[in-house]
RNA sequence: GGACCCUUAGCUCAGUUGGUUAGAGCGUUUCCUUGACAUGGAAAAGGUCACUGGUUCGAGUCCAGUAGGGUCCACCA
């Protein structure tokens, strides 16, 4: 077996290993009838991504998850694919074309989605290849996209079936408009801003009493043109005798009436409201309750058109905002003009304000909202943090019809074709529910030349919701079982971001419990059993990683520096359950530190003494001796057991920082820091060799085992240079992991059982070393392992420190420790094992000595008379549960004879 | 307007049913290249747990309120 080398060096590694895993088929989904399934469906990426530092959370949780799983004996089944991503994709190879002077137009709508799919053979899905760097465990075989023609197939049938169940219509409503991407949007895909404008004044003149005027406000004068009446409430009694009275509208002259309406709020401004039923939804529906026709002067990409009046026909929106006040200062219409902050919703994906729009759209009728709300509430589907479950049932509670359809090209077309020659906007209701005149299905008319398809195509959003089951070959029986259908669905866990929590999960959730296993429990069609959310990450200012501040790491950088383990390890553990993160890179150095000290423990282990039967834990265990054990040897078993217990209870409950984290703690300080120092005295004596190697190896093999969901690379490469994978050199991924209680059993069978004294004992012995240190450092000796020490201590304790003599000299740097009956004019310190003294053959600083001693009784003073306090009010001592109340009398007897011991010593400095 | 989250060491954050003297990493100070590791080791300084009140024998932890910061939903022109 080769040596290994003095760091960590990952590069290699990474690439050795990744390669071995895909070509051993490590990472393969298999149906294994008698063995629970493990699967998770990763949230598809953009096709357009870039790896960024949320990506790297996020699928380095799933990774987490599903190797864990595949560790307790699961067969885990983790399924990756991309996202078509309708908006963002078609806008940046549209960008492409305006490189060239082209629009999607000139190439017409059959070439410009060639033109996408080249983009994406060539330059689409990168991001997954970026996530293989990362040691993402998928089943690559299993690599879906959204708009591949099976998914296609799917997305289409799931139209056609809600189609026919009545939960899709056709309607001309007012939606969310973005003029830029051309397309109406989902009101989840909206984004209030707040902005800074003006609010206009503008006075409307009274027909019959020139010279008179209501008065509105306005932050949109540049739709007045569409302006078809003035709006009061109707109980204020300055309009009383107005209503039913005309106005002239002041831009595109034209007289309009004053109605009344509940909806004006007579203490805003003025109290009258102008009405412009197609740039308002208020309005609309305003106009739509008083029959007022409805004057749209907004072209599809907010260009005025020739409603508005020859002054304004032509211009941009903001252009004619600004025109229309110059109009109106000029006519006297404008009497001022204030700074006003209000919302204004903006275009998700373009960053521009929407126009509400008036247009025809297919609005679907969300199926399964009460059994989606049943879902979560029952705990069919946990929410991980719990509380977003209340913004999930919030959300249900004021749900609105979903806008589906999409004015753009790249996407799912939509499955209806209507009759030639018909004018689809004319449509009755019923006549859209007319197969001879509107045809709906999945392979369209049979005689297509008679029809004329949707140009729409769907929103992204509603094909990713069938994602859970239409990446398991639903709804096609031979498909569902070639994929596993039935054994890997519902998926076990989803990892996500709550900002999806609308989009998608809800989505999702509705869509499986609608599609999936029809007449089964409802814990049977659920899409996943839980929800993990994770939190976003930020920079260290606090602020949202984005492109545009150039504030995100690229993880390939930092897999560069850190290694793929350092990465993950950095990453997991600056990301507490439900909590937001900043980013700090040195985190990832610390994950990348963490790894080297793992790779250094088995360097030491290799350096130590040959590998002896490594291939099982009952073969390690063969090698062991129980009766040999020292409190060092109960100490760390019992410390690996607690910390197996920690990393299970952390899976149970998603926790996985603290998971890092404690075992981040019990390798570095426990097994590190106390175990490996006290070996180097054991591996002196052949009595004591053979034990200590054996044990090591049993820490390490659990340890890597433990660590191997978090940092696979290295734990992997470790597994093999120490032999833990046997004759035959198996892969870590084939072995498994045991829990907490089966470890116990194991040791225990063998006589082995951690024995808490002496673990107990250990600690003493920490602290001791620790006191013994900080003393010689006091005396500026921290350097010097030559000093003798005395001790003036009672027999059992004294004969504890001869059992462990020369591992407690190794650790304190001590030449010698010898037992006194008394010392005089020493430094000294105050342990659990006695007053231990320096032999200082120089004078000691007595003032010095004396105000150290003087301090440390002063603090003891507090925590006693604190103790005291306690134990003599009748309430805590009637009250407080019997271990309490022993806990706090035995600290308050040791708090009491070490403050004594320490007035002692304070007293023979004279 | 409604809902939720946060405020603990210089910085970034843990702290799981209330119970010894509140922890980690980084940073700081001092010392150490001793044969696993300087990507390391040892020691130390540093916190009235935002504030006020309540419940309790006991509160960083539970409750109410206040202040500051943040997120989501709704939105009045």
């Amino acid at each position: 077996m080769p040596e290994i080398t003095k760091s960590y060096e990952p590069r290699e590694v990474e690439k050795k290993w990744y390669a071995a895993w895909l070509e051993s088929g490590a990472f393969k989904g298999k149906v294994a009838a008698g063995r629970e399934s493990y699967s998770i469906v990763m949230p598809p990426p953009n096709v357009t991504g870039v790896l960024h530092i949320g990506h790297v959370l996020n699928n380095t949780i799933q990774d987490i998850l599903i190797r864990r799983a595949r560790l307790e004996g699961k067969s885990g089944l983790w399924i990756p694919g991309l996202d078509h991503a309708g908006i963002a994709t078609q806008a940046v190879v549209e960008r492409g074309l305006r490189k060239e002077k082209k629009t999607r137009h000139d190439l017409g709508r059959e070439k410009f989605i060639e033109t996408v799919w080249e983009w994406r053979r060539e330059k689409g899905g990168t991001i997954l290849q970026q996530l293989e760097r990362l040691g993402a465990s998928c089943d690559w075989d299993r690599t879906q996209f959204t708009m591949d023609p099976a998914y296609s197939a799917r997305v289409i049938k799931v139209f056609t079936e809600l189609f026919q169940r009545g939960h899709i219509y056709r309607g001309k409503r007012m939606v969310n408009w973005c003029p830029a991407s051309l397309t109406a949007l989902s009101d989840e895909e909206v984004i209030m801003k707040p902005s800074n404008g003006t609010l206009y004044k503008v006075r409307y003149e009274l027909v019959d009493a020139p010279g008179q005027f209501v008065q509105v406000s306005t932050t949109r004068p540049e739709t007045i043109p569409g302006d078809v009446a003035i709006a009061v409430h109707p109980d204020d009694p300055r309009y009383a005798g107005m209503i039913g009275k005309k106005v002239w509208r002041p831009l595109n002259r034209g007289q309009i009436p004053i109605i009344a309406d509940q909806a004006v709020d007579p203490k805003f401004g003025s109290g009258a409201l102008k009405i412009t039923p197609a740039h308002d939804k208020v309005d609309y529906e305003v106009g739509q309750r008083h029959a007022l026709p409805i004057v749209d002067i907004l072209n599809a990409n907010a260009t005025l058109n020739e409603l508005a009046g020859p002054e304004l026909a032509g211009m941009e929106r903001f252009a004619a905002r600004k025109k229309s006040a110059e109009l109106m200062k000029e006519s006297g219409a404008l009497v001022g003009e204030e700074p006003y902050q209000n919302n204004v919703g903006y275009s998700e994906r373009a960053d521009v304000p929407i126009e509400p729009r008036l247009t025809w759209q297919w609005w679907l009728r969300y199926p399964k909202i009460e059994e989606a709300k049943a879902a979560v509430r029952d705990g069919h589907i946990r929410f991980h943090p719990e509380r977003w479950s209340k913004v999930y049932l919030h959300w249900l509670e004021n749900i609105q019809d979903w806008c589906i359809s999409r004015q753009l090209w790249w996407g799912h077309r939509i499955p209806v074709w209507y009759r030639k020659g018909l004018d689809k906007d004319a449509l009755t209701e019923a006549e859209l529910k007319d197969p001879t005149k509107v045809h709906v299905s999945e392979k369209g008319p049979s005689d297509p030349e008679n029809w004329v398809q949707e140009d729409d195509v769907l929103d992204t959003w509603a094909s990713s919701w069938l994602w859970p089951f239409a990446t398991m070959g639903w709804p096609d029986k031979a498909e569902m079982a070639r994929d596993g259908f039935d054994y890997f669905y519902p998926t076990e866990t989803l990892v996500t971001g709550p900002d999806i929590i609308f989009f998608w999960v809800a989505r999702m959730i509705m869509a499986a419990l609608e599609f999936t296993r029809p007449g089964e429990p409802i814990g049977r069609r659920i899409p996943f059993k839980n929800v993990y959310f994770t939190g976003i990450i930020r920079d260290a200012q606090g602020r949202k990683m984005s492109k545009s501040l150039g504030n995100s790491p690229d993880p390939l950088d930092l897999i560069d520096a850190y290694g793929a383990d350092g990465l993950r390890f950095g990453v997991i553990s600056i990301a507490p359950q439900g909590q937001d993160i900043r980013f700090q890179e040195d985190r990832i150095e610390q994950g990348k530190n963490f790894c080297n000290k793992l790779w250094n423990a088995c360097r030491f282990r290799q350096m130590s003494g040959p590998a002896g039967d490594n291939s099982s834990p009952g073969a390690i265990l063969g090698r062991i001796t129980p009766s040999k054990f020292d409190a060092d040897d109960h100490a760390i078993l019992d410390r690996l057991l607690s910390a197996t217990r920690e990393v299970d209870r952390c899976f149970t409950g998603f926790e996985f920082s603290a998971a890092a984290q404690a075992l981040y703690g019990f390798f570095w300080n426990d097994f590190c820091d106390w175990y490996v120092e006290v070996s180097k005295s054991k591996l002196q004596s052949e009595d004591t060799k053979a034990n200590c190697l054996a044990i090591q190896d049993l820490v390490l093999r659990q340890t890597l085992l433990l660590l191997h969901p978090f940092i696979p690379f290295i734990t992997e490469e470790l597994w093999a240079q120490l032999g833990y994978g046997g004759a035959n050199a198996s892969s870590i991924t084939e072995s498994t992991v045991e829990d907490a209680s089966k470890c116990a059993t194991a040791l225990g069978s063998l006589g082995a059982a951690p024995d808490a004294s002496q673990a107990a004992s250990v600690e003493t012995m920490k602290a001791f070393v620790s006191q013994a240190r900080a003393l010689k450092a006091e005396h500026n000796l921290a350097s010097r392992r030559d000093v003798k020490l005395m001790l003036i201590t009672g027999d059992s304790a004294w004969s504890l420190i001869e059992g462990n003599l020369s591992k407690l000299l190794r650790m304190a740097g001590a030449a010698e420790i010898t037992r006194r009956e008394a010392v005089d004019g020493a430094p000294a310190t105050v342990t659990a094992l006695g007053t231990l003294y320096l032999d200082l053959a120089s004078s000691v600083d007595v003032g010095a000595e004396k105000a150290r001693i003087t301090k440390e009784i002063e603090a003891l003073a507090k925590h006693i008379s604190g103790t005291e306090a306690r134990l003599a009010n009748q309430a805590f001592v009637s009250k407080a549960p019997p271990a309490v109340l022993e806990g706090a009398r035995k600290q308050l007897a040791e708090q009491q004879a070490k403050s004594a011991e320490l007035q002692r010593l304070l007293k023979s400095l004279g």
